[in-house]
DNA sequence: GCCATCATGTAATTAGTTACATGATTAG
DNA sequence: CTAATCATGTAACTAATTACATGATGGC
């Protein structure tokens, strides 16, 4: 279960409310793991049940900020360092990327270009949130940033060339 | 639901039994999606009932081959042409990289030596997929596997950049 | 003859998504 | 004063994992 080693860390280096957790996944560990409202809120509070996390202060509209415990903490860095990862993957664009050679050039090609759409839209956006880090005086996730920035361009240039490959004889 | 897609994927390609199944995702798509047996029999069982996929065969040991039929691939393509995708991610993997910046460089660094020795078997592995392909005269999926080898080597880069800023002041 | 692997299935549990539900605050 | 957004929660459903269960075949 990684949802809540996610939250432990985004609680680790901001406490936040269950509402901007939300927000802060999709912005910053968009690319890896996803969850929506209703999944962090009970996590929160099983969480608060174990030790792990705790409120540390309420604002309006009946928000509360939650904030990782000492306990929390060493869950995050026990997980980090003592337990194998679960490798497996669940990522319907690669799906889509591999099948997609089963069609013939036209219809592969329009698929290859919304793909490539795609991923030049969330390039200009971690573009933006580097530039940002960086006007910030940076940030220990900076280096995450970089490597989606060159994960990018790799797919970036092999969308071209297979968009290319699909006008050829 | 990409199960069932990637099934028709690999059926379109090459008729296979269940058991086949298990094992050719774990080859190809095993870097996309994961599916383990318990998943993949009744989900061939329902592409029977709607007509996406047929027993074209019966071997040994009471195991049946599976093929997609032309509304497997119809509903393949549609999929691929007319459906937005659906780009949310769940790969621990992204999620371990991202924290781990919040540990001391000594933690991090064994980490990250971990994640290192995994990807080097990783780009290994993918090498020789690629050598077989060409040795064998080629296949459709060829431009997959070039992808997976620089997608590799930009991680591998990252990892070896990231090992050494462990050891810096 | 027996062990490894091939081969298929179902049941129980857990994780994740979608839908339902409601109230507070702020900007216009 | 009212619409958008902030903010939190639960319920129903679907997908996925783990565990249970069994039999066939081939190599040794």
């Amino acid at each position: 279960m990684s949802l809540r080693h996610a939250l432990l860390g985004l609680l680790w280096t901001k406490p936040s409310s269950g509402y901007e957790l939300v927000g802060r996944f999709e912005g910053s560990l968009g690319n890896a793991w996803h969850a929506s409202h209703s999944q962090i809120y009970p996590e929160l509070a099983r969480l608060r049940e174990e030790g792990m996390a705790e409120v540390v202060g309420e604002g309006p509209r009946n928000s509360r900020t939650w904030a990782a415990t000492d306990a929390g903490r060493a869950e995050l860095r026990r997980w980090l360092t003592e337990t194998e990862p679960n490798r497996s993957i669940r990522n319907e664009t690669g799906v889509r990327w591999f099948v997609l050679f089963l069609l013939d050039p036209d219809d592969r090609r329009a698929v290859l270009e919304r793909e490539l759409a795609y991923v030049d839209e969330e390039a200009a956006r971690l573009d933006e949130t580097r530039t940002r880090i960086d006007a910030d005086g940076g940030s220990a996730f900076r280096p995450v940033v970089d490597l989606g920035i060159r994960m990018d361009a790799v797919m970036q240039e092999w969308l071209r060339e297979q968009i290319d490959a699909t006008r050829e004889p």
